[in-house]
DNA sequence: CGTGATCTTGCACTTTCTTGCAAACAACCA
DNA sequence: TGGTTGTTTGCAAGAAAGTGCAAGATCACG
C-alpha cells in the first residue's frame, strides 16, 4: 500500500467516523504510529484534516466543538453507489454545475479523467480538488462561504448564475417529498441551488434514501423542475412512484 | 511494442486497478523500472496520473492534492516568520484581503480566533481552512480557479472586488524589484492583484528574500502602491534600502 | 503537580528515484 | 546502400523518499 493511498484512506474514515485515531490507525494499517502522524501532517498540510490530540478531525466539523462523536458521512456505500450511476448522465463534453454535498462530492471525484469538461461548483473543497485536473476547466462561485456546509452563498454567487447555461445540473438535497419538492434549511442556500437549477439544461438530484422523509424551511425546486432523482435502493417503491409521478425519472442504483 | 502502446495499457490497468507499481509493470511489459518510470513521468506530465513512491495512481481516484502541501516546504523558517511578522498589521477589526500564495497561506493559518475579521480571499484552500473558524466572515472571490496556484482569476473575480474597500491587502509576489515594481508570471493573476491592492486602504506585500532576485511577465503594482513590504533576514540591506527610498516600509522578521 | 499517553526529532536502513551516458534501434535522405 | 540523426532503452552510481527506532519534549487529566 503506498503512502497516498493511506492517506486517502485515513481521510475517508476521518470524513465517515468523524474522527479519526493514531493508535488505532496504526494497527489497522499495520505501521508505526510515527508513519501515522505523518499521515496527518501532511492531510493537515493539504488542510482537509485538522490534528488533535491523539488523532484528527476533518475540517468540515471544526465548527461543532469537541467531540460529539457524531458520524458525519454516513450512507457511504450508498452515497459512492448513487454517484456512479449518476454519472451516466454526464455529458460528453459540456459544461456541468455540481452543487455542495457529500454525495456530489463523491460525484466530483469520480469524474473522469479523459473528457474534457467545464464544471461549475460552489464548494471551496470541490474546487480544490478539481482544479488540478488536467482536462477540467473550474469555475468557483464567488460570495460568502457558509462555515457549516463550506459553500458559498448571497448574491455574488447568484449572479453569474444568471449568464451561465450549462448541460446539467448535479444537485444535493437535505429534503425531498412528493408533496413540497426540494427543501434545505437554509435559504441563502436555496437560492443558490435554485439559480443552479435555472441555469442547467438538465437538473439530476442525488439523494439516499434517507433523504425522503424530511422537509425543510425552504424549497429551492419542485419536483417538476428536475429531471432525474438518483437514489439508493432503500427507498420505498411506492414513494419512487409517486415521486415518479410527479415529473422526474427515479434511478435507484 | 512501442513506448506509445505502453503508455495507453498502463494508464488503462490504472484506471482499472485504480493503482500500477513500477515493478510489476517492468516484469509484465520485460522492460526495465527506468522505462516504466518513464512511461509514468509522461502520463503524469499530461495530466491522468498522479506518482507515487513505488507505482502510480489515476488522478480521478486522488481525493485531494499531496502535491500542495509538499510545495510550501521550501524556506518554511523565513515564511513562518515574515507570516507572523505580518500579523501586528492586522486591523483591530475589519476587512482584510489575503491574496493567494503559500506565505499569505502561513498568514491565514496564524490569523488569532479572538479577533472578528471579515476575510476576502481568492484561493479555494484558503476559504476552506477559515471558513469553519467563528470569529471570521469568509468571502470567496469566484471566477476560472486556476490549476497551477488554486486561485480564482477572470472577470467574476474581478468585479466583486470593485465594490469592496478592506482595510488592510495581505499580498504574495513573484518577483519584487527596485525598477520594476511587483511582477508575477500570470496576466490574469496580477489583474485579480491589482484589483485587490485598489481595494485596499493599506497594501502590505509578503515576500521572502528570494522573490528579491527575479522579475517577471506582468507587474501589478509599483513599489510607491505598497505601503510594507514584510522580508526575512536573508535580504541584503543595501536591497532593502533601495526598496525603502522607493516607498514602502521594509521589515526584515 | 505528577504520571502515563502522545508528540516531535534525529538517525539509520531499505527501497525507490533520478540522471548521465552509451548502445541499440528506427527513420530519413541522398 | 550507407551514413546521419534522433529516439528509446538499459546500466550504474548517487540522491531521495518512506519507514521504524529511540530519546527527549509536551500534553491531558486526575
Amino acid at each position: 500500500m503506498y503512502a497516498e493511498e493511506r492517506q486517502q484512506e485515513i481521510l475517508g474514515r476521518a470524513r465517515a467516523a468523524g474522527r479519526v485515531d493514531v493508535v488505532k490507525l496504526a494497527e489497522e494499517f499495520a505501521v508505526t504510529t510515527e508513519t501515522i502522524r505523518r499521515d496527518l501532517t501532511v492531510l493537515e498540510r493539504a488542510g482537509v484534516l485538522r490534528r488533535v490530540h491523539g488523532g484528527a478531525i476533518p475540517v468540515e466539523r471544526l465548527g461543532f466543538e469537541p467531540a460529539l462523536a457524531a458520524r458525519d458521512e454516513v450512507m457511504t456505500e450508498e452515497k459512492e453507489r448513487i454517484a456512479k450511476a449518476a454519472l451516466a448522465e454526464l455529458p460528453e463534453d459540456g459544461a456541468i454545475v455540481i452543487d455542495a454535498g457529500s454525495t456530489t462530492g463523491r460525484l466530483a471525484r469520480a469524474l473522469p479523467g479523459d473528457r474534457e469538461l467545464t464544471v461549475i461548483v460552489n464548494a471551496p473543497p470541490l474546487a480544490t480538488m478539481l482544479a488540478t485536473r488536467a482536462n477540467l476547466t473550474v469555475i468557483m462561485l464567488g460570495g460568502r462561504v457558509r462555515g457549516r456546509t463550506l459553500a458559498t452563498v448571497d448574491d455574488w454567487a447568484l449572479r453569474p448564475l444568471e449568464d451561465l447555461h450549462v448541460d446539467v445540473a448535479f444537485m444535493g438535497t437535505n429534503g425531498c417529498s412528493v408533496g413540497k419538492g426540494l427543501t434545505t434549511p437554509d435559504p441563502a442556500e436555496a437560492a443558490i441551488k435554485r439559480a443552479m437549477i435555472g441555469a442547467a439544461e438538465r437538473s439530476v438530484v442525488l439523494a439516499d434514501h434517507t433523504k425522503f422523509s424530511g422537509v425543510y424551511l425552504a424549497r429551492f425546486a419542485a419536483l417538476t423542475e428536475i429531471d432525474m432523482i438518483v437514489t439508493d435502493s432503500g427507498l420505498d417503491p411506492a414513494v419512487a412512484a409517486d415521486i415518479a409521478a410527479a415529473g422526474p425519472e427515479v434511478v435507484r442504483a
